[in-house]
Parts: structure tokens; C-alpha cells; sequence
DNA sequence: GTTAGCACTCAACTCATTAGAGTGCTAACA
DNA sequence: TGTTAGCACTCTAATGAGTTGAGTGCTAAC
């Protein structure tokens, strides 16, 4: 059977009144709301090719219809087409942007916060957003500095100005002109190279290089290559969470238990990031609808995900999560909105 | 009317009947499993008279009795006394106190995340764990570098071995000397010094020594201020959230909404850790019921918290929320042994 | 191909009934 | 005077019959 025009129209339409309503909806609904001006047996008629298709289904015998996950992937791809030109149409107005009131924040953390929170309360979904990675961490900058007579503080600057601390305990005392050797050491072979570059073999040519005090720098950059090589575990804002008690197909105790915890471990939004960024080549914007998740614990939901980029080579992932129900259509303009607003900002002003 | 000892018996039998099924508990139930060998008649006068004292309460006329927060108190009172006898007699035996499997981790991040999981996992509650806090805060080392030629950046290391770090931007290049000169300054002006007793004449004190440059020092010594002065957020970690779910009394959609709130924003945890920490001069275990907890949105649980110290002047906060329905005594045992598990760990390895 | 019409289905609601747990009170008992 | 047996009463929760109404599927006519 074949998806003709007039399927199509008649599917949208239970859609769009699924969406606005939230109640299985019935032929005459249809019929009496639609420009197509059909009466409810032929929209039934067409109802039936529907399920049959499964783009749609009915709860119970005597009920109407609601939209499958396929039902919704078609209205979404729709939607995102629509959008799709739309965003070209308006390419020039470039007012109206800022509507989502986000204040330039002197600190990332806090940034990111808001830009969770904002989110979340626009769209009334459970929102989230990663921090900022980058694909290629280049060391920028790496400093030893003397704590204590046995204790050195190490501090290592990535580009994007990242920083990370170590602290390192040595056996025994280390001399100014030591230290000094050993930074440029450090200094001159490290800086410039990606994280992922810094092999063992390298390592040890440093090693070798540093000559008569061998034991004590040896350790020191062992601790070194250790804490630049640790990853920092991928941040992630988390907002509105409670949000999902206002959708009754999501508000009983298990599955609100599941996507509860999926927000407060993390783990699962760290995999979504990871999933959506190795998609991010494609569309700026995903949808994974009920089934289609990367996640377990949201195969109830409906989740919306896109990447935003701070500069060349960062990027972040920020997401929408809500009943399958959603109102794509919001969200997605929502998302568009803020991801154009984050990069424009950052581009301004880098911090 | 007076709590004779009959009226505590009873009324400690009722507490815990219910705590045990969860269902309001009957004179006859009572009558039945007692030692007292009390007609259920008789229990009922007196669980008359526990109603009209406030103890406890009748959801509606012909059902049994539940306990009021008053009388939740009661018991919970009784308890702590009890544990505080027993505590001291088991003292001696030392052994039997690794049950939570708390494997020390390199990073206190990771540590802490491990405690409330464990804490949550072995009550079947939510768990909380603030990051410990230093009463006061000494600068122990103060180190300018220059990363680029118009960027700087500061490494500050307060007592605890704590780590902060600020990129100050200059508007001129600084020369080697100047900030070798500025270093010094820094350090020896302010170390040791506590982060509260940092005044702006200090300040300005040191901005005068400066002498020529003052220029760029001023700025720099600025930034160096502020970023001292920031107050870190009180890092708290939280786990086992979905655990309200298991309680239906509290998994309601209003209720777990308020909770997860207050979970998901931290700032009322943030709120009931510096209560703890307030308090924490009385007596290690503190317990909230109903009414009095300190946070708003807990209103219909019981909080359960302790302070933990990590070495003279630094605390950290745990807590468990739960239904007012909770195993007291396995919380509290819970807690207690996590506590000093936590003293000892960090008494043998600071890290 | 479209539509009117009708019998049928099913969830959701209402209402009455019942069962059972538990109470409060009274009168008798020790 | 405190304790107990006994009984009438109360109230929830569970059950089941009956009703309503939205919506379907199918057939026959247009």
C-alpha cells in the first residue's frame, strides 16, 4: 500500500490533534476539522490503511487513534524539512533572536547552567547540556612550581584554556636549578601536541634526556603524563528533571524512576552526548523518538539532541527530553534558537 | 495526662509495628503480640488517650493509628539514646566496621560519589554527601605564571591542598623581573593569612609596595583578590533519588516532583548542609521529621544527617531522605559506621 | 470512490452492596 | 478503680451490575 497524499494529510492532522490534545483521536474529529472535507467513514476508511501501515494505533477497539513511533518519525521529518527552509527564508531577518534572555555569564559553569535552565523552562521538558569538548586537546602551557620542599604543584593548560591541577609528592627534595631544566623539558618537547599524541615512547625519550637526576624527574613526569592523560569526565547541566510529572504517560512510579536516575547518574546523558556528537557531521539537529533512543532508560521519551559549537574543533551537546507527545515543533525552534545564540556568542566574546 | 511507662510501651509497640508494615496498627495487633498481655480493650483506651496527647493519629474513625511527627520523635529519641549506650559498649570491639565497602579512591571526587552511592544503595534511601568544607581557609601558596605574553595565570593553593586557578588577562606585557617581584609580594604577604582576614587594606597595602609598575600589578593583584574571594559552590553529590519511588507515600506525583526538585537544584541541599554544619557542635546524628525539616520541600520526609570530619576545621555533611516510615535504626547504625569509616580512612591517608 | 446508517465494542463512570477491620462505649468483673 | 467482654457502629476497600458515550467496522446506496 502506498502512502498517497491524502494518507498523508489525514495522518498529520491525527497528529498535530494527538499533540494539542493528548487523547486518542476519532474519524470525526478529523472530518469535521480538516479543509479536506471528507466524511468520517472515508476517514476511517483511510484510518484503517493507517494502522494497517503502522503509522498509527489504536489503544483499544472502540477507541481512536494515536500516532506510532513511526507515526511520529514521519510528522518529525516533515517538520524538519519545513524547518529546514523556514531557518533559509529567515536567514536575513536576524532580529527577534534573543528571545531567550541569556545573560553573558563571566563563568562557564554558571553559563551552562542557565542555558539548562532556560531551556527547561521555555519548553517545559527536562533539559541538559554537556560542557564544552574539544576533539584535539593540544597542551598549551606547563608549569612546575615548588609547594613545599617535597611537594611540586603541577599546572597544565590545554587550549581553550583548560586547566588541570596536580599535586605531586616526591621522595626527596628537588633543587630550583632542577626544576627549572625540567620545565623547559617539559615545555619544549609537550607544547603544541594533542593529548592523544603523547606516547610512551616519547615519555621515555624525555626520560633520557633529562640526564644525571634522572630518578627524581623521572617521577615527576610520570605524575605529569598521568594527570594530562586522565580524562576529565564529560560535565553535564542537568534542569527541569521534575518537569516529566506534568505528562501523565510519563509520570508513573517506574518510569519516572528510570528517568530520574538516568538523570542523576549521568552515565546514560554521557553516552547521549557522545552518540550525538559522533552524529553532529550530519544535521545540526537529531530526534530519537520512543524505541530510537541510544539511551535504555528514556525508550518512553521522545529525545531531541544538538550540537553547538564554541569554536573550531569544541563542541557540546545540549537536549531536550519529554513525552513522545512532544511539541516538536517548539522544541526544535527552541533549540535552533539557542544553538545560533551560543555560537554567536562565543564567537564574540572567547573567554 | 502523663506518659506513664504502660502509654510508652504501647506507644513504642505501635511506632514500630508500623514502621515494619506500613499499615495503621489495631488494638487487637497490639493486644496480641505484646508482652504487657493488655486486653485490646484496654489498649484502646490508652491508644485513646496517646490520640488526644498527640503521639498518634487516626487516618479516619474506624481504622488503627499511625504516628504523628511527635510521636515519631518520641521514638526516635528513645533510639538515640539506646545507640548511645550501645556505641559506648561496643567500642572495645573494633573489628566488624568495614561492612560498606568503601575502597579508597584516588580522587575525593570519586570517593565521595562512592559514599552516597553506598549509602544509598544499603538503606534504600536517597543519599547526600557534601564535599568537605575548611572552616577556615589559609593560603598556603600563591604562584603567578606567564603563559603568553598578555596572559597570566594564577595558581592559589589554600590549606587542604585545595586548587584554584585564574587566567588574569593583562593589558600590557609583564617583564620577568616585575613578575618574579609580584610573587613574592603575593606570598609573602598573604601566606598563611586566612581567606576571611584578606582585607581591602591589605590590599591596597600591597598595591603601594608595589612601587613603579603599579600599573599592571595593581590589575593583577585585583584579579588575584577576587579569585581568592570567590566562593566555591558547595560541591554536593547525591545518589539513589529514584529510591522515593519505593515509597508510596511519598511517590505521589506532587511529592517526588518536590523532591527530585530540591535533588536535581541542590541549593536546598546546599541549605540543609550548612544547617548540619551549624549544628553540628550537639551531637554527631541529627534527625528531622516531617515539619521540622529545615528545607522546605521535604516537608513529608525525614532527614536524616551527620557531620563528618576529614582533620581539625574540615567537615563534610551526609544525609539520607526517606518517609517518615524509615528503618531509624539501620539509617542510624548506616550512618554511624560510615562516619567513623570515613574518620579513620582519612586520619591514616591524607591525601 | 464516497457516504449514510446502524449494530457493535469497550473503557469509564456511577451506584449499591458487601466484607472486614477497627473503634467507642457500656456494663460487668476482680 | 482498673480491666475486660461484648456489641453496635463507622468507614474503607473491593466487587459487580448497569449506564453512557465515543468510536469503530461493515454494508448498502449514491
Amino acid at each position: 500500500m502506498e502512502l498517497d497524499d491524502r494518507k498523508k494529510k489525514i495522518l498529520l492532522a491525527i497528529i498535530k490533534t494527538y499533540l494539542e490534545t493528548g487523547e486518542p483521536v476519532g474519524s470525526r474529529t478529523i472530518s469535521k476539522i480538516e479543509g479536506l472535507s471528507l466524511s468520517s467513514a472515508t476517514i476511517r476508511n483511510e484510518m484503517a490503511d493507517l494502522v494497517d501501515m503502522g503509522y498509527i494505533l489504536q489503544p483499544h477497539t472502540s477507541a481512536g487513534r494515536i500516532p506510532s513511533d513511526k507515526g511520529y518519525r514521519f510528522y518529525v521529518d516533515q517538520l524538519m524539512a519545513e524547518k529546514e527552509q523556514e531557518i533559509e527564508e529567515r536567514e536575513r531577518e536576524t532580529d527577534e533572536m534573543k528571545g531567550l534572555l541569556i545573560e553573558k555569564a563571566d563563568k562557564m559553569e554558571r553559563l551552562l547552567k542557565q542555558v539548562a535552565r532556560s531551556l527547561s523552562v521555555n519548553t517545559n521538558y527536562a533539559a541538559m547540556i554537556s560542557a564544552p569538548r574539544y576533539n584535539v586537546n593540544r597542551l598549551k602551557f606547563i608549569q612546575l612550581s615548588r609547594m613545599e620542599e617535597r611537594r611540586i604543584v603541577a599546572v597544565i593548560v590545554v587550549e581553550g584554556n583548560m586547566i588541570k591541577n596536580q599535586i605531586i609528592d616526591i621522595d626527596e627534595p628537588i633543587d630550583d636549578e632542577t626544576l627549572l631544566k625540567l620545565n623547559m623539558l617539559l615545555n619544549t618537547t609537550l607544547n603544541g601536541m594533542a593529548i592523544e599524541d603523547i606516547s610512551l615512547s616519547i615519555i621515555a625519550k624525555m626520560k633520557r634526556q633529562a640526564g644525571d637526576q634522572a630518578g627524581i624527574i623521572a617521577e615527576v613526569i610520570d605524575a605529569v603524563a598521568e594527570s594530562i592523560k586522565a580524562d576529565e569526565e564529560l560535565e553535564i547541566y542537568t534542569s527541569g528533571a521534575n518537569n516529566i510529572f506534568k505528562y501523565p504517560e510519563l509520570a508513573d512510579n517506574q518510569k519516572a524512576s528510570e528517568i530520574i536516575t538516568a538523570f542523576e547518574e549521568k552515565k546514560q546523558l554521557t553516552d547521549l552526548v557522545y552518540e550525538t556528537l559522533s552524529h553532529s557531521d550530519e544535521k545540526g539537529i537529531q530526534v530519537y523518538i520512543g524505541e530510537e533512543s541510544p539511551v535504555e532508560n528514556m525508550k518512553d521519551c521522545s529525545v531531541v539532541t544538538a550540537t553547538y559549537e564554541l569554536d573550531e574543533g569544541i563542541h557540546g551537546t545540549i537536549g531536550i527530553i519529554g513525552p513522545k507527545r512532544m511539541n516538536y515543533d517548539k522544541v526544535l525552534s527552541t533549540i535552533k534558537k539557542l544553538t545560533t545564540e551560543l555560537d554567536t556568542m562565543f564567537k564574540k566574546t572567547q573567554t
